[in-house]
DNA sequence: GTAAGGACCTCAAACGTTTGCGGCAAATCA
DNA sequence: TGATTTGCCGCAAACGTTTGAGGTCCTTAC
């Protein structure tokens, strides 16, 4: 059995990770104990003498007492802690993601965990089982692909409140939060086309993330409108495109034997950075070559040679707005299922120019 | 009294959240629940026949057992739970760091809690105080500056194994791993007295974090060891000095009456891209006209124009070991108590030019 | 003067685990 | 055969909180 000083290991120095309870205060306060827990406890003000009240908790910091969230949680199955997995912490257009989520949880009393599923749909699974065993009240997940979409009906079934963000996967009925990804694939497309472009092209992300496929679409309605045309479809293979992904995809376009695109969309800033640098690569400049406009605004890009023009992700506003409907969801507020779509924006920089 | 289903909102759709517990197993399975207990558990085998394992293993298999870390974090006293505090979300370094730790300690079954300071110690108060108040297994601190040592003392004396990581406290015996700031100084000098600079300066950091003070530390004795000469002391003000404020400190620079230096030291990779800005703001070219160095190598410094030179900090790295002290602590290893330092290493690029 | 009603507090049963101890067979030994 | 060991399992007490269901005492009204 376990005394409540000292850790399991060997170096139990006296005093160490005492823990005050509540019996130890009330026994100082010469209380019950019980009482001691409705004192401390903001939401029951009123339920007990305010003498008492100010004297208990007197001596409670006296003593240096700390509510013990683990027992409060076992007890009234609320964690206060919420998880955030993400694909990639690596990936630096998730860091103000994470922010927005953090700081607004925090704000409403929440912790976050966090995860990291890579991409793949089996650490995934483990992650959310993990997560169900530790009880968190809800979980946020901006790693979701389309094949996800099994494991997140079944995570459904849990009862775990599980808010989408960033990504969302169709078909499913989830509460998500994310930019209108439609809309800045449009909007894209319609920068290009209003300064002249008539055959274009994008450097895509993986089609089983639904953003991207939306993105896909929006471009492509908006060039088919147009009466201009897209030529050479080009994918980027594995997860979370990089620079090297995106160099690799414009040299091969620039080997294909078809006519160029007088203008690309790259489905990330990664992405173009790295055509950029095959463009410059082949001798070819940017944008009077040919122009190149990007998607997520990272920081930096607007200091590159040449200044990327991209569509801004509201990354921070993202984050913000999913852990509200999170807590919204917690305080039980309705509708639990909304979809919120957060618009991005244009950002004109240098890299794209009239044809 | 709140039953075992349905949150705490009024959406209670039957069989929602249900818990299955030991006992419901148990019941099944035809035993007594602290043979399920055991069962369960890797580290009782032998403790119970391999038959009656198996078969409790599938029912509980069967039933969709998940084990409550949440109950038994309070009987056993571990969470498995490790807080990882950082100054801010948002600063591009501190991402891979992050993902350093969150993996490492993933892979001995913690999971990272996390809370930003934004560099303010009445927030890291308040976010420790929570922690200890969740019982954290452990807590490693990213963001501690030279002003929060009382705090940090304090919370030594709470027992609640702390590992700084990133930025060291001296004074103050405490299990930390950092990069070698000060051989990172001295690199970022002797590779800047190497090309013949004889008059240089350093655009500081704020001195409250012990890394930065070893940063300077570095660089100015080297630059005096050379016989070389430092001008115009700069510091940023504020926290988490940006590119605004490299662009403002090299504003400065330049404005003053001084003879101006021939290469600049910038404390982080953000001041010297504004730094950067600056001089071409003025008219000045680098590295012709002034060679500018930075510091932790970020994505994509590689591709700026010009490309910059700069420390190399093993972020990941640095994460991932720092879990792994932490780690040590929490299986009992000796010593407790060590300090490790990573060391960083030169990249150069474009940015720094003979004299 | 007694009953009713509050205000305030105590009692004790949970929440779901973990684990020392003891019991009860079967196996081993004298 | 009887005593002892061994292997498994059940019992029940924690871990630190929360909270419904009583208690006790004082006020107020009739």
């Amino acid at each position: 059995m376990q005394r409540r000083g000292g850790g399991a290991s060997g170096r139990e120095r006296p005093g160490e990770r005492t823990i005050v309870t509540l019996e130890d205060v009330a026994r100082a306060a010469g209380v019950h104990y019980s009482t001691v827990s409705r004192a401390l406890d903001p939401d029951k003000v009123g339920r007990v003498n305010a003498a008492t009240q100010k004297h208990v908790e007197a001596v409670a910091r006296r003593m240096g007492y700390r509510r013990d969230m683990v027992a409060s949680g076992l007890k009234r199955g609320r964690t206060h802690t919420v998880a955030v997995v993400v694909a990639d912490l690596s990936n630096p257009f998730i860091a103000p993601v994470l922010r927005g989520i953090a700081n607004r949880l925090e704000s409403a009393g929440l912790m976050s965990l966090i995860g990291e599923t890579q991409d793949d749909t089996a650490r995934l699974e483990r992650i959310l089982e993990h997560l169900l065993s530790r009880r968190v009240d809800a979980i946020i997940l901006t790693a979701a692909r389309i094949g996800d979409r099994p494991v997140l009906r079944r995570m459904k079934r849990q009862g775990v409140p599980l808010v989408l963000a960033v990504r969302n996967v169709p078909g499913i009925r989830l509460p998500a939060c994310t930019d209108d990804e439609v809309l800045g694939g449009t909007l894209a497309a319609r920068h290009l086309l209003g300064l002249g472009h008539r055959r274009l092209t994008q450097l895509r992300g993986p089609m089983d993330i639904y953003s991207i496929v939306e993105r896909a679409e929006g471009f492509s309605k908006a060039v088919a409108a147009a009466g201009a045309v897209e030529v050479n479809m080009l994918h980027a293979t594995g997860i979370s495109p990089t620079a090297e992904e995106g160099s690799r995809l414009m040299r091969r376009l620039l080997d294909s034997k078809r006519p160029l695109p007088t203008a690309v969309f790259a489905h990330n800033d990664l992405m173009a950075i790295g055509a950029l640098a095959a463009l410059k690569e082949r001798g070819l400049r940017c944008p009077e070559d040919m122009s190149v406009i990007g998607y997520h605004d990272l920081p930096q890009v607007d200091r590159i040679t040449p200044p990327l023009t991209t569509v801004r992700q509201p990354q921070e506003e993202l984050g913000r707005t999913a852990a509200e409907m999170t807590i919204g969801i917690l305080d039980g507020q309705r509708p639990p299922l909304q979809v919120r779509r957060l618009a991005p924006s244009l950002v004109i920089r240098e890299s794209t120019a009239p044809r």
